[in-house]
DNA sequence: GATGAATGAGCGTTCATTCAT
DNA sequence: GATGAATGAACGCTCATTCAT
């Protein structure tokens, strides 16, 4: 039923949204299962519903917010490539910020210590990194990337770029300001990785 | 008798030692006080020795370094009190890197929620207070400042700068350079702080 | 309808026959409801439609060859009251080794603990008991068995029996075969308790 | 303090006897850590104290037993050697059943899948083969055997023959007698396998 | 002062079972 | 009848802390 589904959805939303509430301010490892569920009335066990192990719950953390990211740039129908990214990086290190420093902790660690994560569990990284592909296919499609584009290693490559960014920016404790390097990279970098492929009409 | 005492005093560093490098290493939490123990060769029980809690040997850590500091500014005899304060100021933070991020980290923790600190034992702020108060006393005592300086309050407020700027710079992830920010700290803030009770002579 | 009353024996057959693979192959306590019903294609909520606890399940294995056992020696219109027994303790026990150790383990723990077993639903001795029952009556009304028979107390006696010997194979690890067992039983024991109600004609 | 050592000793012995009881009687699966340590009165804390993982409580029963054997077939001074690997494989088979199958099945599980065992935690195959390599070891010096005897290999090789009779007496449920099978192996495939390194005097 | 055995609260995780849809 | 979301008790295990020796 589409009521259950539903309901489900918004549990789901419960947790990931007191999870983010409770490790944004105290840190994952302060932060227990326990003070999730009971934050947001749920039972324990139904943490374990929608998530394998507790780690799992910070990939979901932003969910919204990035895949808006998604829709958004493929509905720039009127806007030129290198604009498209240079929105996509820009709004990826603004979500970024918005998580804060001990979120993106977190997804980095899961990223360099993945574990056993089961097979239809993608991390972030590869929930990002699925969205930038989509962009760049449809880029291709509408004929604004070449047919040659290598859509997969670009995507491996940009988004690449951006979690180093976010690490650095982690590591620096969140002091310099993202928006400023995104600049740069989208002038230079970026522009430089894609320009092989970019079709001027 | 004194052999014992020495004995002990060196049973307490190996711990403080073991913990530093290991704190800062892996972070607090994710050391135990087994690890710490074992780590330099003394029983578990021994660390309570020593330390009411696990959270205490925090406070030990940098000692040396910062009880140095006091001595060496009490031993500036020929210098006036902008240099001296300057000086400290600059030693302090530059001790504040020497031990890292993750310790200083614990250390703003313990002064935000001292809990249920056993009267006693003085946290590393305490101790910081009570040791410029010192310096200044002996300023006072030496007509370096007037007699009216109120030098508690002086205390606290120069110590707060200092962790101020050391929560800054963890918050920072320590990217900034301390240094810069003394310079400026020490020709201004404390200077026009300390400048209604500074003798001239 | 006749249709859904097939659909649901159809869904039940799914169930019983996951749980006796998985059951047998790794053991009782290490398969969950969850294995069962995922390995079946069924959602988890079916199987408390048709068992009350997870137990009850394993009473169930093996109904079909049980059930025809039954039919098999009622419809052995032909032969004397000592052949019907040997077969059905044949019967009866090839069954057993075809189920394998850990189902049988399972029904021998269902025995010696019932635990809160709802009323209206028979263990698989008392099923066994029953069908035993049924041959028994039949016999005394084909005039086999005399009119004092006590079947219940005989059925209960013989199926006694053959458990005992499902037990020894059990705790035996399944090595002795128990078809000579069998041949001394239906020869000695079996005989010689059925012995006075047997008619001769 | 040996009396401390001998109070740890002691409540080593409670959990590991505590243990033996339950499993025996239950099985390893059916008695959590909670059961053993209530049991025996202590906390559940202790049982850590003294067993990295609930598994490796069954590797110490029966350790005061097969510790005699040891002791008992090297104070055999005047014994042949083929006298000496009869009696032990005797006695060995003898502490197995006396554990029980249940008991056997977790040893056999355990070396099967021996997981991540610490390094300095042998698995009672490891303690046996090593026991075992001592009474040989002995037996060169004393001039039994003679200075080529593979001593290491001969040692796994009877050990892993004593296992596999374990193993298939588990497996057989505990019917055969494994002194009959042990009367054979040191008549002959012992016999067999040392009869090149037994000095004759 | 030093030890290390003992403790017990707390954590992450599993899973049989219930029940509204 | 079938579903699957929700539950909560129970488990294995960790670890800061206490205390008799």
């Amino acid at each position: 039923m589409n009521k259950r589904r539903q309901a489900a959805e918004e549990t789901k939303k419960k947790i990931v949204d007191a999870a983010e509430k409770l490790i944004a301010e105290k840190g994952f490892d302060n932060v227990s299962v326990d003070d999730i569920t009971s934050f947001c009335g749920v039972a324990k066990g139904t943490f374990y519903v929608y998530f394998k192990r507790k780690e799992d719950v910070v990939q979901d953390i932003g969910y919204a917010y990035f895949s808006a990211v998604g829709e958004e740039i493929l509905a720039m129908k009127e806007s030129g490539m290198a604009e498209k990214l240079r929105r996509y990086s820009e709004k990826f290190m603004h979500g970024v910020q918005r998580c804060g420093i001990r979120i993106c902790r977190q997804w980095i660690k899961n990223v360099l210590d993945p574990a056993d994560l089961p097979e239809n569990y993608p991390s972030k990284y590869e929930f990002d990194v699925a969205m930038l592909e989509n962009i760049l296919q449809d880029a291709v499609e509408v004929g604004q990337l070449s047919g040659e584009t290598p859509v997969e290693t670009l995507a491996h490559l940009l988004i690449s770029q951006l979690y180093g960014m976010m690490t650095c920016w982690c590591m620096s404790g969140g002091t310099f300001e993202p928006k400023d390097w995104v600049g740069r990279f989208a002038d230079e970098q970026t522009e430089r990785l894609f320009a092989p492929y970019i079709k001027k009409n």
